[in-house]
DNA sequence: TTAATTTATAATAATTATATCTAAATTTTA
DNA sequence: TAAAATTTAGATATAATTATTATAAATTAA
C-alpha cells in the first residue's frame, strides 16, 4: 500500500482514539502516544474536525473528541477526503485508460489484488478498528 | 499501490521493451511512446543497465536492450532496487514493529491483502508481463 | 569528421512533511 | 466580571524528498 504521512496518520490517530478508553484527547496527549509531530498532528485534527470525523472543543479540558456518527466512515471515504483516492487506485503502471477492455500488461494479475483493496477499504469502517490491540511506540 | 514515478516508469519501460517487437530501443523512442519525461527516463535507463536488468549500446544506432538473464526479474526485486521495497511493504500505520504476535489494529484486516501483494510481486517477472496488450498514451 | 546516441553530474522545480508564530475560544480562578 | 491559563485555529515559513531539466562529455558507426 503505502500511504501519505497524513493518511497514515489520520488512521493512527481515528485507530487510537477508538481502541482509548478516553472520552477527549488533547492534542499533547495524541502527539506523546503516537510519535507524530505536534504541529502536523495538530493540522490533521484541525483539518478532519472541519470534515466532521472528530469534534473540537477549546479550552481547558478541551481536546478532541471521535464523533458519534462518524465511527460509521469507511477508510476509503478518510483517505479520500484527505488525500484523494484516486491516488491510490489508479493503475499500477499509470495509464490513464486502464480497464478490463483496455487493460495494461499488469491487469489482469494486479486488478484481482486491487480489488480486494478497494473493497477493505469500502467496508472497513472506524468502529471496525475497536477491540484490536493498541500497537505502541 | 501507489509507486513512485521512478518504480512506476522503469516497470512501464520493461513491460513495454517485452512487448514489443523490436531489440534495441533508443530513448527517443521510448520518450515517445510511453509519455515518460525525457531526461527522466535517460536517468532511470542509465540506473537500470548499472543494475543488469537492461544492456545500454552507444553510439549510432545504439540504446537499451533487454537483458536475457533478466527476463527473470521479479517486480520486487525491480521495485526494491529502484526505490527500496521496505517503503511499500511495511505497516499500513506506520508502526515500526507490527507482526502477527504484535498486531497494528489494522493488521488482522489488511495483511492477507497484503500477503497477496507481496506474492504477486515476489512471482511475476519481466517476462510474465509478455504476450498482455499494450496499453498505449 | 560528423551525426546519433548514451553517461555523468549537477541544477531546478514541485510536492510533501514539518515548524513557527500569532490569534481566537473556552474555562477557571480571583 | 475581569484576568489568567489552557487549548485549538490559521497563516505562513522552512526543510526534506521526489520529480524534472540542463549541460557537457564519451562512444560508436558511417
Amino acid at each position: 500500500m503505502k500511504l501519505s504521512k497524513t493518511s497514515e496518520y489520520t488512521l493512527r490517530l481515528l485507530s487510537y482514539m477508538i481502541n482509548s478508553g478516553y472520552d477527549v484527547f488533547p492534542a499533547g496527549l495524541l502527539v506523546k502516544e503516537l510519535n507524530i509531530p505536534n504541529k502536523y498532528l495538530r493540522n490533521i485534527m484541525t483539518n478532519i474536525s472541519k470534515k466532521g470525523f472528530i469534534k473540537s472543543l477549546r479550552g481547558k479540558h478541551g481536546g478532541y473528541v471521535l464523533d458519534e456518527n462518524a465511527k460509521n466512515t469507511t477508510l476509503w471515504e478518510i483517505i479520500d477526503s484527505v488525500d484523494g483516492i484516486e491516488h491510490y487506485t489508479g493503475c499500477i503502471l499509470g495509464f490513464k485508460e486502464c480497464s478490463d477492455e483496455n487493460p495494461c500488461s499488469l491487469h489482469e494479475l494486479y486488478n484481482p489484488i486491487k480489488n480486494q483493496l478497494v473493497y477493505f477499504l469500502n467496508t472497513t469502517t472506524i468502529s471496525d478498528l475497536k477491540n484490536n490491540q493498541i500497537n505502541k511506540f
